[in-house]
Order: C-alpha cells, then structure tokens, then sequence
RNA sequence: GGGCUCGUGGUCUAGCGGCUAUGACAUCACCCUUACAAGGUGGGGGUCGUCGGUUCGAAUCCGACCGGGCCCACCA
C-alpha cells in the first residue's frame, strides 16, 4: 500500500543512486545478446548543461530503456567533449585572460582548470536526469565515461590521423582559409555562418587615366583599395560603357587598374561598378583566379594591416577602415556613406568575429574526392525522421574544399608529427602512445637526410576531427580488438540538427576513410528547444530555461513526461516553459493517485490464476493492451509522443474517470445494498492491477523513478528487469465508447437538475451493449430502475 | 535566387480523402462524490492562411498566391 502523498524528487534521486550503486545499467562486453549501440553527442562542459541537452538526453535514455526491455544489450556510454575552441573561449573569459599573450603551458592550465569545476556538475545533472549511462566512472573499459581530451582518446585520435595521412588522405596546402582574426586560427567552412550585419557602403572617387573623368565606386572594404587589381562594371551597363579597357587610378594609392566590364557586376548595387581586391571575401579570391591578377595580401593573420597596405601598416581592421575614411575626406575623394542594413557577413561561429580570407598552409583531408560516397551513405543510414536525410544531402552540395584539419591554438589534440631540421621531412609519431610534439623530442634519425634533429609540429587539430570518431572510441576501436570486431556499427546517433553539417558529416566521412564502412544504422536528429514565443534560447537573448532550475521546482520525472508528451523532437522544435511541465507533473500526480488507490487491494497468486474477467474488465484489459502494442511499434522508430500521449490520456479519461469509478464499489465490496461474490471482486481487484502493471511497464522508459516505485509497491518486482509487456487480445460484447457516452450523459442531467453526483437517478435507459455491467453502472451512478434498450440513452433525474 | 518546412478556437497541438474536427493550456459555471483541488463535472469559443481545381465528398490530394521558420548560394 502506497503511504506517500505525491512522489517527491528526492524519492527518484534515491531510486537513481540506488542502480547507480548497484551498476544496474553496467554494459557486459562478453554479452551474447544482441548489442544496442548509442554514440551520444559528446556535450561541451564549459557551461553547465542546458535545456537542449536535458531533453535530448532524455529521449536517448528513453530509448536505451525501452532497448533493454527488449532483451538487448545497450551500450550507453557518457561522453565528454573538452577538447577546442569553445573551451578555450570560456576559459579566456572566466579567467580574463588571453592565450596569445600566455605560454602554451599557462594557457592549457587555464582550461583543465575550468574543466575541473565544470566536469563534475555536468556529470550531476545528468545523473539528477535520470540517465541511465552504462558507467558512471571514468575508464578504459567499453561504456565508461570519455574525455575526448583524455590521453586515451587524444592517442586514437592520432592513431587515425596517422592511418589517414599513411593513406595518402592528407596533404599540406598553402592555400586561401578562413580566418579567424579574434581566434587567430583557421576554420573550416562549416564553421561559418553567415549573419547579416550592418554594413556601409563608401562612395570613393576614382580618376581615368586617360580622360581625368571621375568615377564613384561604392565599396564596404576601403581599407583594402591598396590591393584593388581592377574595377568592373556590368556589360549591359549604359552608364560605364564608355570605360572598357581605359585605366583608372586608385585614390589614395595612385595605382593603375584596368577597368572592364563583367557580369559579375550588378546594376543596382551601390554605384554599379566594383573595384575587385584581393582577399576581402571569397568572389573577390575566385574572381582573381579567373581573371589571372596577381593577389596582394594586405592583411596580417592577427588582423592588422601589413606593409601592402602602405601608411595603414600596423592597424586593425578596423583603425585601417577609419584611417581611409578620414584621409580620403581630407582630400575630398569621398563622396558620401551609405549604410545597407543586411549585409551578409561570414562569422566564425566559435568567436563572432568577422572572417578574413588569408593564405596559410594548413593540412587538409581529402574530402572532395568522396562526395559521391558520401551521397551514398547519406541513403544507406536509417534517418528518423526521414526529412531530416536532406540537410546532410544539401551539405554534401554545397561541399566546395577540402577539409582543414589543423588549428593554430592550444588545447586540443596535437597533430603527432615531426620535421627534419635539416630536409623538412616530416616523421610521425607511432600509433598507440599520445604525443605532444611542441614539447616532445622526437627520438630517430630522418630517413631522407640522415640527421637526427627534429623540430616538433606545432598545430593541432580542429576539434570535430576528435568527435568525428566517438563512435570508433565507444566501439573499442584501436584500444580493444577483439570487441571492435564484433561490433563495427553503432545502432544509433542522436544528434541535433545544427551540427549536421560538422558532427554527422565528418562523422560518416571519416570513419568511412578509416574502415570503408557506414558507421551508424539509425541517426536520430533533435529539433530545437526553443522559447515561449519560438526564438531559439541564448545567452545573449537571455530566454533560457535552466534544467538546473526546472529539476529544483519539478524534479526529473516531469521533464522527462514533458519530453515525451511536448512532441517528436524529430519532427518539430519544442516550445519550452514552466506551464507545459507542470502539466506533466499533474500527468504524474494523477498516475500516483490512481495506484494509491489500486495498491489498496490484495489478491494472491493463487487468486490471480482462477481470475475470470468480466465484460467491463475485458474492455479496459482490450485497451491497455492495444497501447502496449502501439508503444512498442512506435518506441521502435524512436517516436514517444503518439504512445506515450495516448497511454496518459488513456490513465486519466479511460481508465480513472470511468472505469476505476466502475468497478470500485465491486473492488470495496463493502455496500450493504449491492453484494459480489468474490470472484467477481478478485476480477475487478485483478483487472486494476493487470492495467496498472502494463502501464507501468510501458511508461517505464519515460519515468523509471516513478514506475520503478509504484512497480515495487503493487508487485514486488523491479520494473527496469522486466521484458516489455507482450499484447493480449480480449474480446468483449462490452463497448466502452458507448459507456463513457453514458456517463456523461448522466453527470450533465444531475448537474443540470443541480443534483450532486451520489443522488439518486430514478431511471435511466442505456445502450444494450453495456448490459454486462448492469450492476456497476447502477451502483456507480445511484440509479434506481436501469433498462437496456437498443441504442437509446435517457436519464429520468427526478 | 535554390531547397526544405510550416500555417487548424486566445495560445500550442492531433488528424493527412468520409460520422458533429482531437487534445492540452487559458477562460466561465458548478462541485471537497471514502485515489486525487497538482482534483472532478459541465459549458463557451474554430470561415482548418487565401483563391481556384480534382472528387459523390477536401483540414486532408493538386495548382497559384499570401505569411512565418530553417538551410544553402550570392552581394562591392
């Protein structure tokens, strides 16, 4: 018999240490059972967790649940990214402090630091969630938890970069990158993203050679007029006609430019005729390509301006931009500023700062070479949903260069090699032991030239080249062979579909290059949380919900409902807010109360066997078994929210409102007026446990604090051991809408004859179909003379 | 400009060819009925974005348009 009023969070958080204690989630490696694999997104713990990662992590527990239920092994490991420039970026700001100021010692010191405080609270609200990882130690072993910067991972993540360079995969270029100035570091393409800033257009004064004529030329960059290598005007432009092929001279710098028309050149824009620098964004690079111009670089890799940029040498960007304006203006060479309000600017998605295009050697992975593979693989894994399978395929489009694999920064993993002082030759380090080159020595002797002096390389890698193999890591690869062979595909990836075009690309791309297969056999992609009015939660918006908060107020098991019953985060964005999880919780209160009331009653086993249900009870018997069945049907493609809101509604219109209300007094059998044999009482005593158990069992996923509790207190069993209920049909002649129809057709009489519920009803005429439970229907409503006729309801109050 | 997606009572949402359009929140009225006021019962509230087409029948299928959102490309 439940005592308890309502379950409190702190019942849930004994439930959760009490399996924590007992490794009751624990992965058997030698299992003979079918092995259920997740590769969960590796969450940066610079900041505590948000509500994106608790309601994903949530639907990825409810899945390992339900997996085990069905007899498999799941390999639900907890991992860890610490690796990069998020991490970097808050240690800087936590301990104001700037990483291109410190040594490289100071700097990593920095951000283990900030790791240490942030590690174990991540750790905590997971565990305050109710997940149910397969460790939750540290380790070597399959399904501890990982650090991707633990020697151990950073060691395989060399390992692959040394199997990849071994297969002629990656090569150094000294090509054009996005650069980061704020970072000072290259990025890749995928990390950019494109946000339309305010930009100005600054009409500047050109003079032809030949004519003296003066020309406007609008442009946003006139910081960089030193490196102009021509100027462009649209050949259907009447206007600039007459310029083809004269020269014009820069103003400021006084060089010669060839001017030319070129489509490139839109009418409309600014003054309809462009000047093309060198480097200030990506068409300028392609356009000087095509047109054979020699480039100019003008800006430096920290974002100031060098000596191709004459007098404005030394200053930022910025200062360089200031310094033209107001020199220009001096000598009356400007004519006006116009401000144009989306001006679509590239960003580096790490740091916010506008990207330069620059040139810098920097390795790179082949992974132009593989586009049409990799259309192939985006068409063998099983996306939930389904539509989620173009984002990937539009990526793979829009894929132009190959991807940059080195960093110039510090706290990631180093690339393990070498070079010869004397030949340049690079040497790389032997797979298996984590080195770090900057302060290494390497120990040999070079086998181009023969000297033994080495200097150790100093970049490191871009850090989704380190998750891209999380699922290779959590399979044993390289660390354990003979698992690894077993298992060479993880069941399933869930991921957000923000970083599609990173994690699951690079993912399937490089695992791919490093075993010729398909790594993952399901890929879930979550939606977004977002706030109350639909804008996507940030710090800088200030519209986040806190997990902390919410686990304070409700507790884990109402956010874990609300994950459910919000929606399918494969489908749709989840709107966020108090409101909506409290109505989880009343969800949950609602259950609670329904089994307070049947762990009232008792039945033995003996009992259980000889039960015969009645016709009502067939009916409720009939329904929790069609939502066991759906369940399981829909939990196997990942989606909870169709069962899991029936199931509720189920529990409280179906099941509470008018059947419990039914059968209680045959339950009580305790009214002098209307007796039941004891068979008749154990059926229905039977049938509210029987629900109850199915329930329990298909909600078990969802809330197994809650379920885990109740399943304890009716059976004395451990719900979480259980395999996931198997349906059973009943037929019945019993019609259980028609019976609800009746109901309310007689709590609306006595309400409107201002009667109260347990006033008697001096007659009333139900639908045939509800003959079998003539008796319970005319206990539970009071009613005096009940005839069955045809389809007919009529209630006579008075 | 290209692609994807969405438009259903005040808000969110189910339905995706066939009974009177589902449910939740909010709202209103009544009610402590021996599991439950974090509750119960009942009520009010919808031209299913607009226009056209297919069909015996359209929220549902098709087309156009309008309006959101996301992604990609391009822009001096």
């Amino acid at each position: 018999m439940i005592k308890e009023k309502t379950f409190t969070k702190e019942m849930a958080y004994t439930i959760f240490e009490q399996w924590r204690k007992s490794d009751a989630f624990g992965f058997d490696e030698n299992t003979k059972k079918i092995v259920y694999s997740i590769d969960t997104p590796p969450p940066y713990i610079n900041t505590p967790i948000h509500m994106g990662h608790s309601t994903s992590y949530n639907i990825m527990d409810f899945s390992a649940r339900f997996r085990r239920m069905l007899g498999e092994e799941v390999l639900f490991p907890l991992g860890l990214d610490q690796n990069g420039l998020p991490i970097e970026i808050s240690a800087e700001k936590k301990y104001k402090v700037d990483f291109t100021k410190l040594t490289r010692e100071k700097a990593i010191e920095c951000c283990r630091q900030l790791l240490n405080e942030t590690t174990a609270e991540s750790i905590d609200s997971f565990f305050k969630c109710g997940m149910s990882f397969s460790s939750w130690k540290e380790g070597d072993i399959i399904g501890s938890i990982y650090q991707t910067d633990s020697p151990s991972y950073r060691a395989v993540t060399q390992a692959t970069f040394i199997d990849l360079y071994n297969k002629g995969l990656i090569y150094e270029a000294d090509k054009v990158v996005n650069w980061d100035p704020k970072l000072q570091t290259t990025v890749a393409d995928s990390e950019i993203i494109y946000e339309d800033r305010t930009g100005f257009f600054h009409d500047i004064v050109f003079k032809v050679k030949e004519t003296k004529e003066e020309v406007i030329i609008g442009t946003t960059r006139p910081e960089l007029i030193s490196t102009c290598g021509m100027v462009i005007f649209n050949p259907k432009d009447k206007r600039y006609k007459h310029l083809e092929g004269k020269k014009l001279i820069t103003p400021f710098f006084e060089k010669e430019v060839l001017c030319k028309s070129h489509p490139a050149a839109e009418m409309d824009k600014g003054t309809g005729i462009m000047m093309m620098c060198s480097y200030g964004d990506l068409t300028d690079i392609r356009f000087f390509i095509e047109q054979g111009l020699e480039a100019k670089v003008a800006i430096n890799k920290n974002g100031t301006m060098n000596e191709n940029a004459g007098m404005l040498k030394g200053m930022t960007i910025i200062e360089a931009r200031k310094k033209v304006v107001e020199e220009l203006e001096k000598q009356k060479l400007l004519k006006k500023i116009t401000p144009t309000p989306n001006h679509r600017t590239p960003v580096s998605e790490r740091s916010g700062a506008a990207i330069e295009f620059i040139q810098m050697p920097e390795l790179y992975l082949k992974q132009l070479d593989f586009k049409d593979e990799m259309r192939k693989i985006a068409k063998e894994v099983n996306f939930f949903s389904q539509k989620s399978r173009q984002i990937l395929l539009d990526w793979i489009d829009a894929v132009t260069i190959d991807w940059p694999i080195t960093r110039r920064r510090y706290y990631a993993t180093e690339v393990p090699m070498w070079y010869c002082k004397k030949c340049k030759n690079p040497v790389l380090a032997t797979k298996g032991n984590y080195v770090q080159p900057w302060k290494e020595k390497y120990i040999g002797v070079c086998k181009k030239c023969g000297s033994s002096e080495f200097y150790g390389e100093e970049r490191v890698f871009d850090t989704w080249f380190d998750s891209s193999i999380s699922p290779l890591y959590i399979l044993g690869y390289e660390r354990n062979k003979k698992f690894f062979e077993k298992h060479q595909q993880c069941t399933l990836r869930p991921q957000g579909k923000d970083i599609v075009r990173t994690w699951l690309y690079y993912t399937l791309l490089k695992d791919y290059l490093l075993t010729g297969k398909v790594i993952f056999k399901d890929v879930y992609i979550n939606y977004m949380i977002i706030d109350e009015k639909g804008h996507k939660m940030s710090k800088s918006k200030g519209n986040k919900v806190d997990p902390q908060e919410l686990l304070e107020k409700f507790g884990p098991e109402p956010m874990r409902l609300w994950a459910a019953l919000e929606g399918n985060l494969a489908e749709t964005d989840f709107k966020c807010s108090f409101e909506r999880i409290e109505n989880a919780r009343n969800i949950l209160a609602k259950l609670w109360n329904v089994s307070t009331f049947v762990s009232m009653f008792e039945i033995t086993k003996e009992q259980e066997k000889q039960v015969k249900p009645m016709e009502i009870d067939k009916w409720i018997l009939k329904e929790t078994n069609e939502i066991a069945a759906l369940a399981k049907k829909s939990y196997e493609n990942y989606d909870f929210n169709t069962p899991v809101v029936k199931a509720t509604n189920f529990i409280k219109d179906e099941f509470a409102s008018h059947y419990v209300e039914a059968v209680k007094r045959r339950a009580y059998n305790n009214d002098a007026n209307i007796k039941f044999s004891t068979e008749e009482r154990n059926a229905a005593i039977y049938t509210l446990r029987e629900v109850m158990r199915k329930l329990l069992e298909v909600l078990y996923p969802i809330n197994p604090a809650i379920t885990y509790f109740i399943y304890k207190e009716l059976f004395g069993e451990e719900v979480h051991t259980k395999k996931f209920p198997i349906a059973q049909k009943f037929e019945t002649n019993f019609d259980g809408a028609k019976f609800i129809e009746f109901n309310s057709a007689v709590w609306k009489v006595k309400k409107d004859n201002s009667l109260s519920l347990k006033d008697a009803v001096k007659k009333a005429t139900a639908p045939k179909a509800l003959k079998s439970a003539e008796i319970e229907i005319k206990a539970m409503h009071n009613i005096t003379e009940l005839v069955f006729i045809g389809e007919e309801i009529k209630i006579e109050a008075k």
